[in-house]
RNA sequence: GGGAGGAUAGCGAAGUGGUCAAACGCGGCAGACUGUAAAUCUGUUCCUUCGGGUUCCAUGGUUCAAAUCCAUGUUCUCCCA
């Protein structure tokens, strides 16, 4: 079977959903943070870690699973799950992101995105069909369409027909996805132009996707401006369907998107963060290797149920692995990091549930940022 | 006993008359990071009341000008006896 979403309950003052999601790996609860595992795992960690974070599901990218190992071998293996041993719901990127980060524009044609491929230099070519080819190869649950993700600012005349011309591939990708077990969602953009986004929405929408994505935010904007991309979406994306905010993962970004109706969302800041030496706390962001932690013999936080926490390994200790770059430091922030962002998903899902989400939104702002209030 | 080469900021190490408060690396202190070309990148690191002040083993000298040249001393390394 593809998934199937269940939407529960809608929040009663916000667009706010709890919701559930089924698949053949396993039903997880929506709101939901997914960690990202970009080249088949979250960095650093196992699968039991990764299941022991109590994640829902996890992201790998079709782009650099294409270059390295080849599509070709993990469906060998028998697919992603076989080929990573992990059981759990998998989704794959469809390599739009690196259309962003990697390819120049004169580098993006109708047919496709010519790439020069980080490793070798060699000359490539993604086309929606190939990313869908080879997403249906890797066998994640769900697939995205291959799109543009657009940067900020970009001006009107290019959104829109870079928008038209996803809404192409978004079809092209459609007609050659084989998979029965796989979900193919379409993505979302638009940039900040509301009549874009809705347009964009409104034909995906003709196409009976399996589920939509909101991309090109986390693209330089402002925080306010992102909210209106969100919301720009969510306004016009059907009730029934699943809505994932593609690479969004700062908390307060969650807490302000779930309000806005976003009920999937990946980033890859735990990780990366965790990997420089930052802890996400309820108080806010710490950097664990500012010398006042060096004697600070306490755990990250006195109430985190992560593996990290509850092990009692204290600030100066991972301060002192970060600071002598032992990968047992990366890890054990990363696996800390990704429980907080997971953490936040169950307590948003709770004040879902008790119709409370405004309070805790307030309450939550509070306690991260402290006096001074948002930063924006 | 004889000979050779060194001594530069917390450490290592460039610089061998003016553009030198002195490259670079490490270490230290901070900051950034949002569908991962990121265990990466950026800033800063003698003192300062931000005007300036005091530095390149020590002392004395040459010069308009010395980390840089000369003399002496201290000290380190290596080679020969």
């Amino acid at each position: 079977m593809k998934i199937k979403y269940n939407l529960i309950k809608k929040e009663k003052d916000t667009e706010a959903r709890l919701g559930s999601i089924e698949t053949n790996y396993g039903t997880f609860e929506t709101p939901m943070f997914m960690p990202v595992g970009t080249e088949a795992t979250v960095k650093t960690l196992s699968v039991e870690e990764v299941k022991d974070v109590h994640a829902g599901i996890i992201l790998a990218n079709t782009y650099h699973l294409w270059l390295r190992p080849g599509e070709d071998v993990v469906n060998h293996a028998g697919g992603l799950h076989e080929f990573m041993r992990y059981n759990g719901p998998i989704l794959t990127d469809s390599g739009g992101f690196q259309v962003f980060s990697l390819a120049k524009p004169k580098d993006i044609t109708e047919e496709g995105v010519h790439f020069k491929n980080h490793l070798n230099g060699d000359a490539l070519l993604l086309t929606p069909e190939k990313s869908i080819e080879i997403q249906n190869k890797l066998d994640s649950d769900i697939a995205m369409s291959f799109d543009e993700c657009i940067g900020w600012p970009a001006n009107y005349d290019y959104v829109k027909q870079s928008v038209e011309r996803t809404l192409r591939w978004a079809a092209r990708g459609k007609k050659v996805h084989k998979n029965p077990r796989q979900a193919l969602f379409g993505i979302v953009q638009g940039g900040e132009y509301e009549d874009l986004r809705r347009m964009c929405v409104e034909n995906l929408v003709k196409m009976n996707f399996d589920g939509y994505s909101i991309g090109g935010t986390s693209v330089g904007e402002d925080k306010p401006t992102m909210y209106k991309m969100v919301s720009y979406a969510t306004k016009y994306l059907p009730k029934d369907k699943a809505r994932y905010l593609m690479g969004v993962g700062d908390p307060i970004d969650i807490v302000e998107n779930v309000c806005r109706g976003v009920d999937i969302f990946d980033c890859v800041s735990p990780t990366r963060l965790a990997r420089h030496g930052h802890a996400l706390t309820k108080y806010g962001k710490i950097n664990i290797k500012n010398a006042q932690y060096k004697e600070d013999f306490t755990p990250l936080t006195n109430t985190c149920d992560c593996y990290t926490c509850r092990s009692g390994y204290s600030k100066a200790y991972i301060r002192h692995l970060i600071v002598a770059n032992e990968t047992l430091g990366a890890r054990l922030l990363s696996i800390h990091n990704i429980r907080y962002l997971i953490h936040l998903t169950e307590e948003l899902r709770h004040a879902i549930k008790e119709d409370c989400l405004l309070d805790y939104r307030e309450q939550f702002i509070k306690d991260y940022y402290g006096e001074k209030g948002l930063p924006f």
